[in-house]
DNA sequence: TGCTGTGAAAGGCTTCACAGCG
DNA sequence: CGCTGTGAAGCCTTTCACAGCA
């Protein structure tokens, strides 16, 4: 699933603290973690167990212990783990303690709520810079940015030092957008555009499309009618973790 | 991953078309699928090949055929699999030949965006309801809508018979929604606040956190820094079909 | 001959269960 | 004694390679 090797750095073995190889499954739940972690850390905790910390992020004990296992030795037995300490490592796997600087390509519906959403600010990122196509949106002010054209992308990357790049165009127009942030150094770039991205190798591309996970409730949903038709099921005990899918 | 039991409906053995007994990994790509194959009917295909539509969805032909071999047998050999019929039988499968009714909770920044996002109603779902608990907003019209306060919530899953409920609200006031949405019937709730939902057994819950998006690939970013940091890698041959995760 | 459908092999992820440390 | 860290087992997913049908 992932691009590139994921070998440990070949000839490089002790020196430097060698880049973890963590699994790909590990990695999308560390953000997860880290969401738990610090709304620990508001209440007031400074420890906390594999279970405690499993229960706030939504997974079981033992995977989270696996999990976190994969870091290094962070926990005391008998004890827990110390909050500050993991954040600051997880921090440090994700790369958040540098805020990187993310360029937002199409101002359009999706556009405009993703330029004024919070939670990209609060997290570990800094939305730098705007752009569209349409000649009609650029030069207006979107909070405190003003949404450029597209042909200043490759300018604004090198200036911006922006390494993420976030497509929230319309499919046709994504694999152009794409195409223009590699080409202007972009190596990251997530994709909210209902389309399949062609990009070099050493580019990773993440894509979220909305009908989509709708799609997939709908599933389930068939699936329950197709069942509760048959006498057998509903047994629902109230209060339990659930969830479908990843 | 997934909450119910999987197995085919037990005592059912024949008669009714079983509904089939899909791996979750195979339901989550055949939206993506689907979607391909609305591209490849527009454009006049009325027969794919497993390696044709595996590239426009982005996946390898062994897995697209071992996926599809899932639902039944659709393809013909020599030639390849007609598209109408896949995309009836995905339909089907997914539930989409009922255009399912969705209530939107939170119309704050995202819920603005996702009230008025064409993919929804171009692929399957229509936005019944808008709730918010802001009196501010209450009454105020949004598309063809008007904004409802979410005490009505339970009024309007019945009469329009809500199935999915979307949450576009902070994480402070996602868990008290989730609640009144089971509470007034609905069985899937996809989570667009970043925190973790506590639901019944038989309620489906997907998560979509935008900036645990962003930070998976700012892990990637953190890590393709440090791999370039030693000599010996960058061989980037541009046009590949490059992604991570999942 | 060309392409699907599928057993079998390989790989990765999750869960179990407990050794071992604090 | 409690809780972490981890080998081992089991399960799921992907990939391979080819039998078999049109």
């Amino acid at each position: 699933m992932s691009q590139q090797r994921h070998g440990s750095t070949p000839g490089n073995t002790g020196a430097v603290p060698a880049f973890p190889d963590l699994p790909e499954a590990t990695i999308a739940r560390l953000p997860e973690y880290l969401r738990a972690l610090h709304n620990l850390a508001e209440s007031g905790s400074e420890t906390v167990s594999s279970e405690g910390l499993a229960a706030a992020a939504g997974v079981n004990s033992a995977k989270l212990r696996k999990d976190l296992s994969h870091l290094g030795s962070y926990g005391t037995r008998g004890v827990g783990y110390d909050v500050a300490l993991l954040v600051d490592q997880i921090e440090y796997i994700l790369g958040l303690d540098q805020r990187r600087a993310v360029a937002l390509v199409g101002v359009g519906n999706l556009g405009h709520a993703l330029a004024g959403y919070d939670g990209f600010a609060s997290r570990g990122f800094r939305i730098v810079a705007l752009f569209d196509s349409d000649a009609e949106q650029v030069g207006k002010p979107l909070g405190d940015l003003t949404v450029r054209h597209i042909d200043e992308l490759g300018m604004a990357v090198v200036e911006e030092g922006i390494t993420i790049g976030v497509i929230a165009t319309p499919a046709g127009a994504a694999q152009a957008v794409a195409d223009d942030l590699v080409a202007a150094g972009v190596t990251s770039i997530l994709n909210f555009a209902p389309c399949v991205l062609s990009v070099p190798a050493g580019v990773d591309v993440r894509k979220v499309d909305l009908a989509i996970e709708l799609q997939i409730l709908s599933f389930h949903e068939h699936r329950k009618a197709s069942l509760t038709a048959i006498p057998g099921g509903r047994s629902a005990q109230p209060g339990n973790q659930e969830a479908v899918g990843s």
